[in-house]
DNA sequence: ATATTTAACGAAAACGTTTTTGTTCCGTCG
DNA sequence: CGACGGAACAAAAACGTTTTCGTTAAATAT
């Protein structure tokens, strides 16, 4: 009834346990008829090994943790996906917890992770987390660890990101090679990297083409909602100060706006040109669709895996582990929303 | 460096492995000031129980695998986060594999995760599966299996699903309630049979207000894409046969359909009432933003974690275990694109 | 003929728990 | 005073592997 176990194959072919144990990993001093005849019984009765044993044998569970801020994203569930892809071709599992952007729940989560004796972890930081104490604690333990999208610089470890000033430099410099002259920025919290970085793009953007940066023309998207986009983009229509296009921090903040500037009767792109941020799906089927900048999310999730995994073996056979840090390209996508002028 | 074991808290305090273990446990017969100067020495020392030997000592992982056919979409993600979710608060860890829809890729996946040893299985099942071969083999390890959404109707197992046939039903009723005399119908793959109960819930509601069905009237949608909702738009329109209302299998599509309308200067909902189902948030932020059939996700989540773990429990403790079937409740959520007339 | 290598196998330790079964000591009861 | 019972602790087995050392016998070298 239950499982078969090494033992139960020695006895059947009257030899060792430690023969069998070896004559499945093929070991060179056990003789090839051996070898054939072990391998033979162990799939007639089915032979799985028992993880459990193996784990606490090898001290290792081909286990990895993922921590997210949030499954229910486009974004990280197709970073998940990545991960999951990768790590199933070399037989890894994986973990996946959510800290709601809270620094608490994360530190509980990464607790609970080593807790686990997982081989290695992968995080994207909470917008709320300030300190690294809990990082720093898996450093300690010399568990491997990648971080992504958001990180945390004063911690070493590989790590995964894109270049948010580029991108928004990128975007805003859209809006300006196709004729836009007043251009506002929706941006996101204050305390995210993500956003500051996005921002500091746009002014540079500006900058480099003799265009004032007015404060006044910068809206601040709180929890980067559909609702924040269109409360915004009322507020930005009334001040009634000529804008002509508008870089936004993310796609359904994107989304919002255009579909509060269309029931105000202001055209898009012909009035007004907008470009998002992420390429989320929704993006393309919105009318008019959305240009933006996409962000690769599946190649994200394969490469922190890779990184992840080159790092647990390099450990293992005790190779000195190098540390990199590598930045992913994003592109312009350009679609309806903005226009030549 | 390495972790702090029983074996050296029992050391330090000059007493048995046992009575460490036993005090950590507060077993009756370790004295009260053992037990309080054990779990002092524990906590100075910080211990952490050894995970991969307690499991193999109690022979449980205190993992569960979750099997979907994607995670990169709106109701598995948020399933995905109701899994986790109730997992986490009972100290369980969730494994999420996909399947891509491929029943090749099930059987994989499901045979994989009793390697892994896992506590139990929740599962949706993929589109393509058609032999349960993979499922029996669970049962007969005794392994807690759940189905969800996608089920097999042979196999004895706890399920839970919604009933998609009145829900087709209660969407149909809404458009012929709102005034549509000629209701057509985009479906979703033939064998998917969460498309033909819908289907059939089309079909009893038109009978029921003695409207004719008519096969011409039913668009066949295999993808369930955008694409597939504006190209049986546009077959639709051009048949020109007075269609006045539409319900589609799933939201996605009804938004192309939306699109493909607009474009070719029809109205919604004034010419056309379109309706769709699943509630995904992208439905209620198009313009005109879209009346659907809610369907739970995340209390779907929460429930077959639930359903599992107190199969696991029963199973522990010898209490026969008897399978439930939960048919959770849909709602209509009245937007835009329909009205009454 | 003796020493040395090689091939093939096995004994046993180790990984760190949990739990069953003793053991010891002391107080109480008949 | 012997028997009994309970309180507090420990020894040891068990979970199922993997790997380090041996061990034996045959083959080769000296």
């Amino acid at each position: 009834m239950s499982r078969t176990t090494l033992q139960q194959i020695a006895i059947s072919l009257d030899i060792s346990v430690t023969t069998v144990s070896k004559a499945l990993r093929s070991y060179p001093d056990v003789s090839k008829e051996t070898i054939a005849r072990v391998k033979e019984e162990a799939k007639r009765l089915n032979y799985k090994p028992n993880a459990f044993a193996v784990n606490l044998r090898t001290q290792e569970s081909k286990t990895i943790g993922l921590v997210i801020p949030e499954i229910v994203h486009q974004f990280f569930s197709s970073v998940v996906k990545g991960v999951i892809e990768e790590a199933e071709k070399h037989g890894y599992v994986v973990i996946i917890l959510q800290t709601d952007q809270k620094m608490q729940i994360e530190k509980k989560r990464i607790e609970f992770l080593i807790e686990k004796q997982v081989d290695g972890i992968l995080l994207a930081l909470a917008d709320e987390t300030i300190s690294y104490d809990h990082l720093y604690e898996v450093k300690s333990l010399d568990l491997p660890l990648v971080m992504f999208d958001k990180i945390a610089k004063l911690v070493e470890c590989s790590k995964v990101i894109i270049d948010d000033k580029k991108a928004g430099y990128m975007a805003t410099k859209h809006l300006i090679d196709t004729g836009c002259k007043n251009i506002a920025h929706f941006r996101g919290p204050m305390m995210s990297q993500n956003s500051i970085d996005r921002f500091l793009g746009y002014k540079k953007a500006l900058a480099e083409h003799n265009i004032v940066f007015k404060e006044s023309n910068v809206y601040s998207c709180l929890k980067m909602s559909f609702e924040e986009g269109q409360e915004n983009g009322k507020k930005m229509i009334e001040k009634n100060n000529g804008i002509d296009g508008v870089f936004v921090n993310t796609d359904l903040v994107a989304v919002g706006l255009i579909t509060q500037l269309k029931k105000m009767g202001i055209k898009v792109p012909e009035e007004i040109s907008v470009i998002g941020f992420s390429n989320w799906f929704l993006s393309s089927i919105t009318t008019p669709s959305l240009t933006t900048i996409s962000q690769p999310s599946f190649s994200m999730g394969q490469l922190i895996f890779k990184l992840l995994l080159s790092e647990i073996k390099n450990r293992k056979n005790n190779i000195p582990v190098e540390f990199e840090t590598v930045i992913m390209p994003t592109e312009l996508i350009v679609r309806e929303s903005t226009l030549a002028r």
